[in-house]
DNA sequence: CCGTCATTTCCATACCAATGGAACTATTCG
DNA sequence: CGAATAGTTCCATTGGTATGGAAATGACGG
């Protein structure tokens, strides 16, 4: 759950791409599940080789997963990267405190763990 | 707040950069009163130009604004287009559940508001 | 007005991301 | 084994992103 900022980057710049963010959200809806590559495929009319590419990317990132199931291959969300990718934005780029408040307290060590978002 | 798909992918490009990412979390540190250009361009080390170009794709993004001050130009985090970036993140990719439940529902329209994240 | 301070815009360069067809790899079934 | 199915990797092309120096813009003080 541990999340760099670099790992954050990484994460942001695979979720900030059309076809990879409606992908993702396929994913999301498809729950534990998931989907094979030709599902998505089909759902995104997208051609194999440029939806391979666009996988690979969300996994690199670590944002999804693959198995094997007979001769598909399955892709699910994963919620733990995308929980912990929620939480670094919530505590490192809300100024810690809730978001809702229009202007946070110009805080930069708080442990506040902003609960109401 | 009204988010689309295609402001989401705006916001997280803009994020999804080091240069970035540390520009818009320092000036969420500043708070309200915000920081000058030159002020951040010092902090990053980097020279003014490429700062120019990182602050204005910010700005495009919606996350950032801008106020003259005197001579200087004053930049300021926008915590309603972070909060809404966060929302959309949460509603949409997260399958509408409380982050930290491990496999959330297989839902498409909830209006559930996760709560506790 | 004129200098100077703060910042942006312009421009060229280098690099990285996206795309899709074709060839390749892996798996199942007859 | 051999054909068919599911995906990936390879490759060339295109377009966009990042960078930083130099020139232009805007604001203030004398």
């Amino acid at each position: 759950m541990e999340m760099t900022a670099s790992s954050a980057v990484e994460a942001l710049g695979a979720l900030a791409q059309d076809h990879r963010l409606t992908l993702f959200r396929l994913l999301v809806q498809a729950g534990a599940q998931g989907m094979s590559a030709g599902a998505v495929a089909q759902q995104l009319g997208v051609p194999n080789s440029s939806l391979s590419f666009h996988l690979s990317h969300l996994t690199r990132a670590g944002l999804i997963r693959q198995r094997r199931e007979g001769r598909s291959l399955i892709y699910t969300a994963d919620y733990h990267a995308m929980n912990a990718l929620v939480a670094y934005l919530l505590e490192n780029c809300c100024g810690g405190a809730a978001c809702d408040s229009d202007f946070p307290v110009n805080n930069h060590a708080s442990r506040s763990e902003g609960k109401d978002c």
